[in-house]
DNA sequence: CGCGTCAACAAGCCTT
DNA sequence: AAGGCTTGTTGACGCG
């Protein structure tokens, strides 16, 4: 038989057959949020692990229900963000009446509350810094400048370079939803016009695009393997119950004479495929095989199209 | 662009 | 209530 015996080879089927799975069995749209029902309670990424277990809790919604923005920092935080990074678009600080705020330097009047604080230490906002600030003051006059960067790279080198973190608000979240159910990937015009639409800069639309691709995968991922589970344990089943009717079968076989014709009544019927068990019939005393195997039929869904390894 | 990873942050839980 | 710890989310980066 196909060995579903399996404690040790379904985990190898199960890799071994996600990747095809992925398509197939597709039943949450890229959007959902990362609350749904079959989550993954832990995501190890560092050991490759992912461990299944139900779960009620979701930031994500809690998140959701957020007032609106929780980038207001904390004194210490504040001063660790580069001016010219808070100067960006972190309207949300102008409430501060902290003496570093920039808030009247920055704020243009749709700027709801948010938000992009970009990584103090990481090389490539630094690098590229002028000239995504160049490109979003073409885009959406915000007041920036590269004497706000120079400003941070100074402020970086005494040490307090911490990477500080956007979040975006519920309107720029569900814009770039929006924007994702219609399309995956964007083109340069399409992230260009995002990102004026958005007030961030073209890079944090990309990124965001990336993130988002790469969790819904993800999340995809980890419903197709809830789901290949339960077909891993609906095959287990499927096959005990089979082995169990292959024995009495077999006893039933060795109680009856050789030749005598089996009576209607003990005709076992496979339940599922609904085709008489018939080994003596075929004649061949002993064969472990039964007609069940040469059933045309799968008798539950399978992903995977092949007939039931138990049939 | 996908992937792996880091790190900031929020929220829940627990202890004092 | 306050503070610490844990866990999940997510913005961001580097690499291939």
């Amino acid at each position: 038989m196909m060995g579903l015996d399996q404690d040790a080879s379904s985990n190898s089927g199960l890799q071994l057959i996600l990747g095809l799975a992925l398509t197939a069995t597709t039943t949450t749209t890229p959007s959902s949020p990362p609350s749904i029902s079959n989550k993954l309670d832990h995501v190890d990424h560092h050991h490759h692990l992912i461990t299944l277990r139900p779960t009620t809790k979701s930031s994500y919604n809690s998140s959701e229900a957020e007032p609106s923005l929780t980038l207001g920092l904390s004194r210490e935080s504040y001063l660790k963000v580069p001016k010219s990074i808070i100067g960006h678009n972190n309207n949300k600080v102008s409430s501060c009446d902290d003496p570093l705020d920039l808030s009247t330097q920055t704020n243009s009047p749709h700027h709801s509350a948010v938000s992009s604080f970009s990584s103090g230490r990481v090389k490539r906002e630094r690098d590229l810094s002028c000239e995504e600030v160049v490109d979003a003051k073409e885009i959406d006059q915000r007041d920036l400048s590269c004497e706000g960067i120079i400003r941070a790279t100074e402020e970086e080198e005494d040490g307090a370079a911490t990477r500080k973190k956007l979040r975006l608000t519920k309107e720029q979240s569900a814009l770039l939803e929006e924007s994702f159910k219609q399309h995956s990937t964007l083109n340069p015009k399409q992230k260009q016009a995002l990102s004026k639409q958005l007030n961030l800069r073209p890079r944090q639309v990309e990124v965001w695009f990336q993130n988002r691709r790469a969790r819904t995968k993800l999340k995809q991922t980890e419903v197709d393997c809830e789901f290949l589970k339960k077909c891993c344990e609906t095959l287990t089943d499927e096959n005990r119950r089979l082995q169990k009717e292959l024995q009495e079968l077999k006893a039933l076989k060795l109680a009856q004479p050789l030749y005598m014709p089996m009576p209607a009544a003990t005709l076992a019927m496979c339940p599922s495929c609904e085709r008489l068990g018939g080994s003596a019939v075929n004649g061949a005393g002993g064969s472990p095989k039964t007609s069940f195997s040469m059933a045309p039929k799968p008798h539950f869904f399978n992903p995977f199209a092949n007939p039931s390894a138990a049939c």
